[in-house]
DNA sequence: GGTTATTTTAAACGTGCGTTTAAATAATTA
DNA sequence: TAATTATTTAAACGCACGTTTAAAATAACC
């Protein structure tokens, strides 16, 4: 295996494991067993290594991501919430054929990179993968048309929230579920529970509180 | 005002800001105008100011807490979903009061103390305040007894998530929404959307997808 | 007012970080 | 094979961090 391989599988697992910042070029090379200096002479810096991590697996889901959502915006007169959104499961469950662990690791990734780093991964996601976003807004709208764009906007935000913060603590999480309840679960499962949580999150009634 | 009292609050404003990691004692003592060393003076070390930042905000929050959760578990029959989430809001909403910005802070602080510093303020706040946890449990049961402890588990932590998400970067949120809809929306108001969210999310059917 | 105790201060300590350098080694090409 | 290019290596660089020190300044007390 190259030696660009072997640092961009230490850092992915480090990453994901203890975040951007909180990850050292020292911890991933002595882990990828290669030189210190490799990851500059590769990459350049630890900010394009973080790029290249993601971009591995962002350029395995886009293609997908956007068929499956363009798909649920031509064919379907109407499609439901939860087929919105299940239009991530394929995509996302894929990535485990791609690499071992792929699935949880990229999106415990994406996790980190919307609290580390001031934003600078947000905007990077959102400048060269804009079609996923497009689309995903396009079935939104079709699934959903009552919902003005200011309740979409915050239903949206609160979504990310949800499955960010979820599967960048997953491991941790699925462990507890194991030990208190003895379910045989894994990150398939825990998409498949957090969908119809979000699903009637984003569809539910505008309403005051007192 | 005392050099302490100094230190926590330049301390609370980048610790919401930047996280515990991304934030250097050099930043909070130029802020506060003190000098350097008085943090390990005061404090003992950074990770004992960063437990101070919170139990100040805990000690506020919690009696109101407790008390709110403690009503709806015995004076009600069977409280709402709404209602048990609801009964956070005014508890969270005096922190205003009882400091400039409070509630977005603290929110905020919570937000990273789960994805900062490997879950030891999450160790922290548990267990130096499980009643706020066990009385939320107990209301919950109350609200939704038909839900089993599995998927309740799995519910709430997905709350957590959107919880934590949005309010740490609810300052962010807020001025895109008033730039884009012209929306004057604060930090209550940001509470007021999320909370038929999570209710809805919570009391979610339990479904399968395909 | 003189003697403690408390607080503030400037300076330095040791450590770990991302990055750079320049020499050694391996691989490729002519 | 010889020359050239690509990669690996050990060492060091400069910097920022949390923390400690010891002296100076301030406050508290009798």
């Amino acid at each position: 295996m190259s030696t660009k391989n072997k640092i961009l599988d230490a850092a992915e697992q480090a990453f994901a494991d203890k975040g951007f910042n909180g990850t050292s070029l020292r911890e991933i090379t002595s882990k990828a067993e290669v030189n210190l200096a490799a990851v500059n002479y590769h990459f350049g810096s630890k900010k394009e290594l973080i790029k290249a991590v993601m971009s591995r697996y962002m350029n395995e889901l886009s293609p997908r991501l956007e068929t499956a959502l363009l798909a649920l915006c031509d064919n379907k007169q109407q499609p439901s919430l939860v087929e919105v959104f299940s239009a991530f499961v394929e995509p996302l469950l894929a990535l485990n054929q791609f690499k071992k662990k792929g699935t949880s690791n990229f999106l415990q990734l994406l996790g980190r990179g919307y609290t580390d780093s001031q934003g600078f991964l947000r905007w990077f996601l959102t400048t060269q993968y804009p079609n996923v976003i497009d689309y995903f807004i396009s079935a939104m709208k079709k699934a959903y048309p009552e919902l003005n764009k200011e309740e979409m906007f915050w239903r949206l935000h609160f979504t990310m929230g949800t499955l960010v913060f979820t599967m960048s603590s997953s491991d941790a999480l699925i462990d507890i579920a194991k030990n208190d309840f003895a379910d045989d679960i894994d990150i398939a499962g825990v998409i498949q529970r957090v969908i119809p949580y979000i699903a009637a999150g984003v569809a539910a009634p505008i309403g005051k509180i007192n």
